[in-house]
RNA sequence: GCGGACGUGGCGGAAUUGGCAGACGCGCCGGUCUUAGGAGCCGGUGGGCAACCAUGCGGGUUCAAGCCCCGCCGUCCGCACCA
């Protein structure tokens, strides 16, 4: 009997119904069961649609999803949508439509692309953070931040693109541009909302030993958060002041023949009137000032500054009195935005002091400083350094620490590069900031009850050109009571970033319905942490972290059960156009899924997608390697045609079929789906060369294909009336003794190279393999007149002779 | 500059972590069926006539190296004056 022709269309609909008729993939409201929560990084609704780069990372979880629930484990694998953000807002400006519609419209449009890929996300739970029944509890968070001073206003100079009228966050602006749009970013003083990452830092840090990330996530937050340990040190000066520095390297304090400090710093002003050069001191501040942060930290830039007359430091070891610069190669931002030079054993400070003639002294033999800075002596030993000479750098560094801290003149300091997080946006789409501005009473939090603060509709998008948020302009909105005293009192106009929404939504989902909290304490205690967590490396330092400072707060505040979100976080790569370059409209190498899913179907893309390549490795897309994935798809449909009877699998197939079980079984949960599916094409080749396939082993062959093309799997277990469906399953066992072959074949090396091959029995003793080995022609001919030096057996592998 | 990852056939990629390099697939070549083949099926496919040579290049350790060690070269990613 041949098998009817196979119609992707039809059968993928079919199923998709099915399983949303059914509901079988959402997750049960059973707390006792074991819990598996898995999840994706909810997408951002583009009015592209979806990117064939989405559906990697959704597939390979799919295929986890899938293994678990029919291993047994009550699965949450949910979806949302993270649909505040610019480009709908900008939509909006450009075509006067408001974004809430845009918004709904590529929602729509998401949803009928992702379920046409037959992804196994329980559509029960989708959160969407624009509905005000979700950013009511984003607008709570934010309240209880403020209550517990973590989010703050401050007047400061912020990133801003003159192009997007908008404020950004350190990271979101790369090499100088606006991530964005590209627009070079420039400096602005604005008073701003701000949340105090920074308190977590330490927290943040030290409990990625806790959480089973990717190394090269838990390094890249790490770099990010920068965590160093040194000492702050106080210097005398001579107008009175003490100026405090920060250096990691407090052991090389004899070495300390100058000062610099940061051109914003505010102890010049209070020296203003001891300054007997004030002019030149206020020009180099001005420049620094007009300068945008990418000019002022352009690499290889000449060290410039300016020398302080009438104002002198005092090395508090030398007692001698050294000057101070001024200088933009020292950050206001940093540490206490002064610091100690030590031209002999730091670069920067070496070329500084060769510019101003400064002197150079060695504190740490074994470099040349007339040459360049040592600065790799880490095992060095200290010289020219009074108490510390002869000690090693890392006894030094515990002797002057002791020392400074006994004199009351420092201690020892960690320090950050992480910054507080730039928290307000002068946009309209985002979530309104809840809080209301009284003359009398301040900044006052928005009761909860009046949670959600819904965004009111606005006729123009548009930011106002004083860089305020386009709500400033809503009058009646504005003006409100003040919750505390009840005098008139301003609404906060600015809106939330877009990373607020997607620092929580994980949680959310555990209990999407709840009108009483953002989540019932059951269904956090039941579904927290996130057993497995993938999503993009360029969120490692966004929102990945952001989610984890938010979480940890959270849990501070009782609201949480762990002070982690996320047990495992994974990687993907990108997948890149034909040509190897990232897709993009402009280059017109962008695959659109749809069309993918029309020529050869969903499970084809599926298997495509997971076959490419190395999953944590950008890959390209190949329009001609797609073929294969639908060859083999065809391959499996034809094996109805030699399906035989028969409950047990065949002599000739066991060994593949228990082989083949495990490896599919670990590959899913490695991310190594490529290899679980080259095993079961090798299977598939297997079956064919054996002629027939009996109900039991294509009954396993169908379980361990369905994760990753499920329509078609299901449409065979229906066909052949194998009982209910494919997902009433239970995953298929394997018994590891019965994975290998009865007999084997092995190499016989010579001196490492192969020069025959033997099959032997699998459980041949050492000295029999050698024994067959020897007695084999070649080997023989081959070692005759040689005197055996040494005789190996490699279980399974090989016998290697060596001789002379 | 610092940090990280990587470098294997014409291509995407495998390789039990020190044990037969090139699994699986694409492409290509040959055959078969066909009025036809951009479909299907069968066979072949790292290079070299060979001995042999082959995992970016040069050394080393080992019975044995794609994998470990030392030194280069190259590509990609992150950070970028963080004291």
């Amino acid at each position: 009997m041949m098998s009817k022709i196979y119609d992707t269309k039809a059968v993928e609909k079919k199923w998709q119904d099915a399983w949303e008729a059914s509901g079988v993939f959402h997750a049960k409201q059973d707390f006792a069961a074991p819990k598996s929560y898995i999840l994706i990084e909810f997408p951002y609704p583009s009015a592209n649609g979806l990117h064939v780069g989405h559906p990697r990372s959704y597939t390979a979880l799919d295929t986890v999803a899938r293994k678990r629930r029919l291993q047994g484990y009550n699965v949450l694998y949910p979806i949302g949508f993270d649909a505040f953000g610019l480009p709908a807002e900008n939509f909006a400006i450009k075509n006067h439509v408001h974004p809430a519609e845009i918004t709904r419209r590529n929602i729509a449009r998401f949803t009928a692309q992702l379920k046409s890929l037959g992804f196994s996300f329980d559509w029960s739970r989708v959160v969407d953070t624009t509905d005000p029944e979700y950013y009511k509890w984003t607008q709570w968070i934010f309240l209880q931040m403020f209550k517990h001073n973590l989010a703050y206003k401050k007047d400061m100079a912020v990133n801003w693109c003159p192009s997007c009228k908008c404020v950004l966050a350190n990271e979101e602006v790369i090499d100088g541009k606006c991530e964005r749009c590209g627009a070079e970013t420039t400096r602005k003083n604005k008073s701003q909302w701000m949340l105090a990452i920074t308190k977590y830092a330490q927290r943040l840090h030290d409990d990625l030993d806790e959480v089973n990330f990717i190394e090269r996530v838990k390094l890249q937050q790490r770099n990010w958060i920068g965590r160093s340990t040194g000492a702050q040190v106080r210097f005398a000066t001579t107008a009175g002041d003490t100026l405090e520095v920060y250096t990691t390297r407090p052991d090389t304090l004899f070495g300390a023949t100058y000062m610099v400090m940061s051109p914003e710093h505010p102890l010049l002003e209070a020296w203003a009137t001891k300054l007997s050069n004030p002019d030149e001191i206020k020009a180099y501040q001005c420049s620094a000032a007009k300068k945008s942060d990418f000019e002022r930290t352009e690499v290889n830039k000449d060290k410039t500054g300016v020398r302080l007359q009438g104002v002198a430091a005092i090395n508090p070891v030398t007692a001698q009195e050294i000057p101070i610069f001024i200088s933009d190669y020292v950050l206001a931002s940093y540490g206490t935005g002064a610091i100690m030079a030590v031209p002999g054993h730091d670069t920067r400070d070496w070329e500084f002091a060769k510019v101003y003639g400064l002197p150079i002294v060695e504190v740490v033999a074994g470099g040349n400083i007339e040459e360049a800075a040592y600065t790799d002596c880490a095992a060095g030993v200290m010289v020219n350094s009074g108490f510390l000479t002869g000690l090693s750098v890392e006894d030094a560094k515990v002797r002057i620490t002791a020392w400074l801290t006994e004199k009351g003149l420092g201690e020892e300091k960690v320090n950050f590069k992480l910054r507080d997080w730039v928290f307000a946006r002068q946009r309209y789409w985002g979530e309104p900031i809840p809080i209301v501005h009284c003359p009398h009473c301040g900044m006052v939090a928005l009761p909860e009850s009046e949670l959600p603060l819904k965004l009111p509709n606005v006729e123009h998008y548009e930011p106002t050109d004083d860089g305020e948020s386009p709500l400033s302009l809503l009058t009646d909105w504005v003006n409100t009571a003040c919750p505390q005293c009840g005098a008139p009192a301003k609404r906060e106009t600015d809106t939330m970033p877009q990373w607020a929404g997607s620092s929580w939504y994980f949680l959310r989902y555990c209990d999407p319905w709840n009108s009483e909290a953002l989540a019932s304490s059951e269904a956090l205690a039941y579904w927290t942490p996130i057993d497995w967590y993938n999503g993009g490396m360029e969120h490692t330092t966004l929102h990945l972290l952001y989610s984890r400072f938010w979480h940890k707060f959270l849990y501070d505040i009782g609201a949480v059960p762990t002070p982690e979100p996320y047990q495992k976080r994974t990687s993907h790569g990108m997948i890149l156009g034909e040509d190897g370059v990232k897709m993009s409209k402009s280059r017109g190498n962008v695959v659109n899924p749809d069309e993918i899913v029309g020529q050869y179907g969903a499970d084809t893309m599926r298997l495509y997608e997971m076959f490419i390549g190395d999953f944590e490795k950008t890959a390209p897309w190949s329009n001609s390697s797609i073929k294969g994935c639908k060859r083999f798809l065809e391959k499996v449909w034809a094996l109805q045609d030699i399906l035989v009877p028969g409950e047990n699998y065949t002599a000739k197939l066991e060994a593949p079929f228990h082989k083949t079980v495990k490896k599919v079984g670990e590959d899913i949960e490695n991310l190594k789906q490529n290899t679980a599916i080259a095993a079961l094409m090798t299977l598939v080749n297997a079956i064919q060369e054996a002629g027939q396939i009996n109900h039991a082993e294509l009954k396993t062959f169908l379980l361990l294909l369905n994760p990753f093309a499920p329509h078609m799997t299901e449409e065979i277990w229906e066909s052949q009336n194998f009982g209910g469906r494919v997902t009433d399953n239970p995953w298929p066992a394997y018994d590891e003794g019965k994975c290998a072959d009865k007999t084997i074949e092995i190499a016989v090396q010579i001196n490492g190279k192969v020069r025959s091959r033997l099959t032997v029995s699998a459980d041949v003793s050492a000295e029999d393999a050698i024994a067959a080995a020897k007695a084999d022609e070649v080997v023989a001919a081959a070692v005759l007149g040689k005197t055996p030096i040494k005789e190996l057996y490699v279980p399974g592998r090989l016998v290697n002779l060596v001789v002379r």
